[in-house]
RNA sequence: GCGGGCGUGGCGGAAUUGGUAGACGCGCUGGCUUUAGGUGCCAGUGGAGCGAUCCGUGGGGGUUCGAGUCCCUCCGCCCGCACCA
């Protein structure tokens, strides 16, 4: 028997698609179709990788979804574009060059030269020279440019933040480096400390971020959602409260914001959040609120870990004075919970109507009344227990607004708070700026120079880039670009002083905020982006990425457009018109008697489902599939796959069973499925080419039954995989493929026109499977004896005369339950398929001796539902 | 804590979007082929029952002639939370 010798033909049609420059994208005006009208643009981008040195398999799922659409659209006559490049910024090269003292330029280059061929493995159609990586200064410089433009535009500032400080390390972590608390390295309790940092002002932006999510239809819903919520968009009021004085007299009033200002009643408390400039003036005098915001500041910046938090409150013994109610006066603390990122940084409480405030008010013993009456409640009983009622109802306890409903209670207090003014309606925004100053080496310098005289200046366009020096070390705690001996000192390019570079670098987000428009244009020199190639390609048409990248990378893609749109550099709207994000990995888990992790190689499974140590024998426990990450050891190196089956199988099995948005289990079984198919399909065509008719045989005039069937089936089978290509259902054209592969094996051929269908159904699934995988696609198609290449082809059409069934199949129904089944010539009259449906034995026997039916219903080409 | 999602045979999943639940694949069972095999081919495969039938889409309730699909409620798992990318 013949094998497949994928090594030998995944290279051979790579070689022959790269000589032909198949996968090239045209900048000039598209070449005609074959119907003389231009080719439409497309876009196709997937998420660029991180050079890690290797590809995982999120990669392959990644890339080969992007892949299958990219080929199916040049065949469906697009210009397409389907670029690669690297986001080649950020932390793990800075520990690599720790750990291992190799330097992060060298590391990262060889890991993309690394992670280049395993792409390259994958037969992917990309256009190869538009390859970018970030951390190139022919990249880097123009973002050093744009950021200047952002700051021309006023769309960059400068201001003092928080960031998670280890005092040990003497450096500044990101969240994910504070463990519990504690520094990942040092294992020191890290400490907020204030930096002075760059900001892009993404919030002049969040009303139309906000607005333009509705044009963005090619979305999924639940992106859509997420950013909606993370942009959170809330009206609600201002509120003033004068602060009691000890000496009668008042200080500047505080200042809160709430969305529920129909509670102000309600009211029992005003709280602080412990970085509120009011909080430090206190804690100046106050050594045990001091340790009180220490104690706080020890939960680091994440917002998850502050709310996680039980909820602490430091009485700071002031009094505020309620603005409805004289001579009320409600206790201030300052509290755990309170973000001085969000609205005003201090909150008035309301414990019947909030649970945070609820929960903080039984702790501190303090007043819980209810202002809002559930509508079945009586005003004499109701009490609030342990569940704030956050639902509508009447207002009550509320003076002038007793009666209203919440809608229009809000409307008359903040019209009575401005009458007084002591508030405002106000509309809030959860979004906040983007801080993008990280006090790192590897990434893009920001293009700077502070100069004692004239404070912050930018650099000026024409000396850029401002390159990473390479000269670097690891061994001092802290950034190594502070530490270096030379590379900050410069002058000032206003006044000429001596001065110092700003040390800090860019957030690696702003990398990938734009590079999608600079693959329209990627090797231009002078400029970040040529309007015209970028509006030839822009927007991306199917961006393709995983579901974690949701919210931070896609609004600030958002954003950086509406900045570029600003600048005159593109006239899109929105960088990614259409989206898909692609589940995770998954695997079982192993671990041995120790509960040391195990790789899937060195396990092996068992007859009664058990498993032992591959080459000790000892027992292994199976664990749940989980996401496939390497602190569980549950990964499966794709190389190893591709040089075991070959890049079609590994891809066919990305695309078979799981719908891809969805997460997928990764399972040897399923990998050597794939892989018998691949054999399958080409045994398939090897073993009847030779008795098929030649390629441009004419349709014979009279076909066999089982010519006509086998012809049925293929057409259906172009129409439903054209279809399910177009919705992302891969799943479902592999499903719709196995079908025609089985059909097509079981075909008996008898006479010449039975092989020409025979021809007909093998052509058809050979360029059916093209798109995902592409190289046993080509050897197909060479050997059912054609000269050209099959990614120049264009997409097969279906003949929609023999799509039609004649009959079709009814269920019958009694009182819902199925019965029988009835077949039917398409279309038949109601009257014919109830007549039919009674007549059945199984429906008489439950019309007990030939009683009338109470109802029939008849739903046509589909069911009979007879109601006794 | 807040926000988003998912839940169907032994397993991954399909279901014309309210109309025959389990397409297709994996696994399993039986048989055939092969020098042999973890290859290939044929048949079977949701559960219970000899059977007519009955039960079955995470649990409970509801709407409907009809619910995996719509509504309410509970449970379980997963993702994001602004310095990982």
């Amino acid at each position: 028997m013949n094998r497949y010798n994928f090594k030998e033909i995944e290279a051979k049609w790579q070689t022959a698609w790269e000589a032909a420059g198949c996968f090239r994208a045209r900048d000039d005006e598209a070449p005609a179709g074959a119907d003389g009208k231009a080719k439409p643009k497309y876009y196709v981008l997937e998420m660029f990788p991180y050079p890690s040195g290797r590809i995982h398999m999120g990669h392959v799922r990644n890339y080969t979804i992007g892949d299958v659409i990219a080929r199916y659209k040049r065949a469906a006559g697009f210009s397409v574009l389907h670029p690669m490049g690297w986001d080649a910024f950020g932390l793990p090269a800075e520990n690599a060059a720790m750990e291992r003292g190799v330097p992060p330029a060298e590391w990262t280059s060889n890991n993309i030269a690394a992670m280049r061929a395993q792409l390259k493995m994958m037969g992917l159609s990309i256009d190869w020279d538009r390859e970018i990586a970030t951390c190139d200064p022919r990249y880097y410089k123009h973002q050093q440019r744009l950021f200047l433009e952002f700051l021309e535009h006023d769309l960059a500032y400068r201001r003092e933040s928080w960031v998670n400080w280890d005092p040990v390390d003497q450096t500044v972590l990101a969240n994910e480096q504070v463990i519990e608390g504690k520094g990942w390295r040092s294992g020191a309790p890290i400490e907020r400390r204030k930096l002075s940092q760059w900001f892009f002002k993404i919030t002049a932006f969040s009303q139309d971020l906000l607005d333009a999510l509705e044009s963005l239809d090619r979305w999924p819903e639940r992106v859509r959602l997420m950013q909606q919520n993370w942009i959170g968009r809330s009206e609600g009021a201002r509120v003033y409260f004068k602060i009691a004085g000890s000496n009668g007299t008042t200080s500047e009033p505080l200042e809160v914001f709430t969305t529920r200002p129909d509670t102000l009643y309600g009211a029992s408390f005003c709280a602080l959040s412990p970085h509120h400039p009011l909080a430090a003036a206190l804690a100046a005098k106050d050594p045990a609120l001091r340790d009180f915001v220490a104690e706080c500041d020890r939960l680091g910046t994440s917002e998850e870990a502050i709310e996680k938090a039980e909820k602490q409150g430091y009485d700071t013994g002031l009094k505020v004075l309620h603005p409805l109610v004289g001579g009320l006066e409600l206790p201030l603390y300052v509290a755990n919970f309170i973000l001085m990122d969000y609205g005003t940084g201090a909150i008035f409480g309301c414990p019947a109507h909030d649970q945070r405030d609820l929960d903080f008010a039984r702790k501190y013993r303090l007043e819980v009344l209810p202002v809002v009456l559930p509508p079945d409640a009586d005003p004499g009983t109701f009490a609030i227990g342990n569940e704030a009622y956050v639902g509508d109802g009447a207002i009550y306890n509320s003076d002038f607004m007793d009666g209203m409903s919440v809608p229009d209670a809000k409307k008359a207090v903040i019209a009575r708070l401005e009458a007084q003014g002591d508030g405002s309606g106000t509309v809030q925004f959860r979004l906040r700026d983007w801080g993008i100053s990280r006090q790192r080496y590897w990434g893009c310098p920001i293009p700077i120079v502070h100069c004692a005289a004239c404070g912050p200046v930018p650099v000026p366009a024409e000396d850029l880039p401002i390159r990473l020096p390479e000269d670097i070390r690891f061994d001092k705690p802290g950034n190594p670009l502070h530490h270096h001996p030379t590379w900050k000192s410069t002058s000032c390019p206003k006044c000429g002083a001596a001065a110092e570079r700003d040390t800090d670098t860019m957030d690696t987000f702003v990398d990938s905020s734009w590079y999608f428009a600079r693959f329209c244009c990627p090797q231009l020199e002078d400029k970040p982006l040529d309007r015209a190639l970028v509006d030839r390609w822009m927007p991306v048409d199917q961006y393709i990425g995983g579901i974690e990248h949701a919210i931070l990378h896609l609004l600030y893609s958002r954003f950086f457009t509406r900045g570029l749109k600003r600048f005159g550099y593109i006239s899109a709207d929105e960088p990614f018109a259409g989206l898909f994000t692609q589940g995770m990995i998954c695997h079982e888990t192993y671990r041995d008697e120790t509960g040391q992790w195990l790789y899937p190689g060195e396990v092996e499974k068992q007859a009664d489902g058990g498993a032992v140590h591959r080459d000790s024998g000892r027992p292994v426990t199976v664990g749940r599939s989980v996401k496939m990450s390497k602190s569980k050891s549950n990964t499966v190196d794709p190389e190893l796959i591709i040089e075991t089956y070959g890049a079609d199988t590994a891809r066919w099995f990305m695309l078979s069973d799981s719908p891809p948005e969805r997460d997928m289990e990764w399972t040897a079984g399923g990998i050597e499925g794939a892989w018998r198919f691949v054999q399958r399909l080409w045994r398939l065509i090897d073993e009847a080419a030779p008795g098929l008719p030649p390629a441009d045989a004419p349709l014979p005039a009279d076909l066999s039954a089982a010519a006509c069937a086998l012809r049925q089936a293929s057409h259906k089978a172009v129409d439903g995989v054209t279809k399910d290509i177009e919705a992302f259902r891969f799943n479902r054209a592999v499903a719709q493929i196995y079908e025609l592969s089985n059909t097509l094996t079981a075909f008996k051929a008898g006479d010449s026109g039975d092989r020409w269908a025979q021809r007909e159904a093998s052509e058809f699934l050979a360029r059916l499977i093209a798109p995902m995988m592409p190289h046993l696609a080509e050897q197909m198609w060479h050997g059912l004896g054609h000269g050209d290449l099959l990614a120049t082809r264009p997409w097969p059409v279906a003949n929609a005369a023999l799509l039609i069934e004649e009959s079709v199949t009814i269920a019958v129904q009694v009182n819902g339950k199925l019965r029988a089944t009835l077949d039917l010539p398409r279309d038949a009259e109601d009257s014919v398929a109830c007549e039919r449906a009674l007549a059945e034995p199984a429906v008489q026997r439950l019309l007990n001796n030939g009683q009338a039916p109470r109802k029939v219903i008849v739903v046509k080409n589909r069911i009979v539902n007879v109601v006794v």
